[in-house]
Order: C-alpha cells, then sequence, then structure tokens
DNA sequence: TCTTGACCCTGTAGTTGCTACAGGGAGCAT
DNA sequence: ATGCTCCCTGTAGCAACTACAGGGTCAAGA
C-alpha cells in the first residue's frame, strides 16, 4: 500500500492528476486510512501505468476508458483494441501529414524575410490576405 | 459593410468565434446598426483574415496577437516578426520528432497483435507495466 | 398585414486534460 | 509544542473555441 503522492512519483503523476482521474472515473475511488488518506495497491499501480503509458502514446481519455473497460471485461477477442489503435494510428498520420505541410509553408515565409521594414516584410505580407 | 454571419462566410470562421475573438480584444467592437447587429468593413475583413492565416499556420493567439501589433505600430524593422515565426518554427520542429516517434511505438505495437484472445493480445502487453 | 424563417443579440456553460490554489487536517520528528 | 511535509476538499484557471438558452431584428411571401 501506497500514498497518493508515492504513487504519483513511481507513475510520474502530479497527485492532481491522481485526483483527477478517479474523478472521472477512470481510477477507482482507493481505500482511505484512519485519517482519511487515500491508499493504493499493486493494481492500482498497474492500471495508473497503463493509463500514462496510453496518454504518452496519444490516445484520448475516451479511448484509454474504453482500452480498459475491454481488458477488464476481458473479452474475447481483441478486435476492438486492435480498431482503437489503428484509428489512433490513422490520426497520427493525419497530424503528421499536417505539420509537415505547415513547416513547409512556415519555412518558405520565413527564408523570404529579408529582414528590413515591417512594411515590407514578407512574413507579414505572406500572412496578410491582400497584394497591395 | 457586411454582417458578422456575412464576415464569417468570408473568412471560414464560427460567428461564435468572430464574437470571442472581439471579447478578448483581438478584433475591435465594430460599429453596430439600429437593429444592434455588428457591420463589419474591409479592414475588418483583412484582419480577421490575417489571424485567420496566422492559426492556420500554428501560431498561438497569443503570437498573434504580438504579429499584430507589430503591423499596427509600424514598427521600424522586422526583428521581431522574424523572431515569433523562428521560435513557433522550432516548436514545430520539436512536435515533428514527438509525432513521428510516436508513430513508430505505434506501429511497433500494432504490427505484432497477431488478432486473437485479448488476454494475449500483444497491444494490451505493450501498454501493461509488468510482464507476467 | 401578418407570419415565417433566417439571421442576430447577450450571457453562460461546456469541451479536453489537466494544473493551481485556498483553506484546512494528519502524521512524524525534534 | 512546534515545525514540516504530506494529505484532504472544493473551486477556478489554462487554450481556443463551441454550444446552447432565451430572446430581438429583418426581409420576403401569402
Ligand atoms: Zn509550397
Ligand atoms: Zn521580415
Ligand atoms: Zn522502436
Ligand atoms: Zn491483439
Amino acid at each position: 500500500m501506497r500514498s497518493i503522492g508515492a504513487l504519483g512519483k513511481a507513475t510520474n503523476t502530479k497527485v492532481e492528476t491522481i485526483r483527477y482521474y478517479e474523478r472521472i472515473g477512470l481510477l477507482a475511488p482507493p481505500q482511505r486510512t484512519d485519517g482519511n488518506y487515500r491508499t493504493y495497491d499493486d493494481e492500482a499501480l498497474a492500471r495508473l501505468s497503463f493509463i500514462r503509458r496510453s496518454r504518452d502514446l496519444g490516445f484520448s481519455l475516451d479511448q484509454v476508458r474504453a482500452l480498459l473497460s475491454l481488458t477488464d471485461q476481458g473479452t474475447q477477442d481483441c478486435k476492438t483494441v486492435d480498431r482503437i489503435a489503428r484509428d489512433h494510428m490513422a490520426e497520427i498520420e493525419r497530424k503528421i501529414a499536417d505539420i509537415i505541410a505547415l513547416r513547409h509553408e512556415l519555412s518558405t515565409m520565413i527564408e523570404s524575410c529579408g529582414g528590413g521594414n515591417i512594411s515590407e516584410c514578407r512574413i507579414i505580407e505572406a500572412l496578410s490576405p491582400f497584394d497591395n
């Protein structure tokens, strides 16, 4: 059994975040000590680790919730798990494409700035809607 | 002169977003009609277009605010503009590195799933903290 | 002329995923 | 007894919108 602070250190999670996960139903309310302190067992540690790892991989809390409930239920096959992961992957691919395109535009813009008066700065020009 | 709805269509911006920009001081309060409707001139259109283009390029509202005030002031040289753009670019590069790394981890994880019972799903395993 | 429908108004609350207090209580060491 | 560090609850804040609720305005058609 460990305190919330110890759990936080073990999972690299802020105390407030743990309480937040409890509030939104992602972590079950743990047992309390006589002094009303939360105490966590190894199962809670495993669960929070799972959550954090999923979050690090960019899954949304809703997706994490779904993954958790699937493992909790021990459903027959992992089709749904697979679909969640692949959906997330597709989203990541989209984001990569977007941000690469954005970098291209941004770098073109920055390259064009010769440094001088702002009234003829190409960056500002590139952001402005009309030629003038 | 155009209504807020027309301005929204012209700049691909939701009406609520335009009012939000006004509320936070990014857009000046426009003139009103007798019926208390906002009316926008071409300058407002240009300004909102600038904002939207900057946002599309990933600048934060604070950065947009800075860019706008620099162009408003017509400051001598564009060093500050340049710095804002380059800072943003650096941030984009960091994000790209992060998300590419994430894609690698995610794809490795997904590839490993053979499809079967959830208790032996490699995706779940990869997310779980302990070997067992 | 009346009514319908599309638009507009203000103000407030919700979204995501936390984070940061404020104002206390608990537990341990000195 | 006095610190000190941890913990508690509850609330409010962050970015950047978005979505109502509960009204008012305006132009067009029957
Ligand atoms: Zn290009
Ligand atoms: Zn320049
Ligand atoms: Zn690897
Ligand atoms: Zn699997």
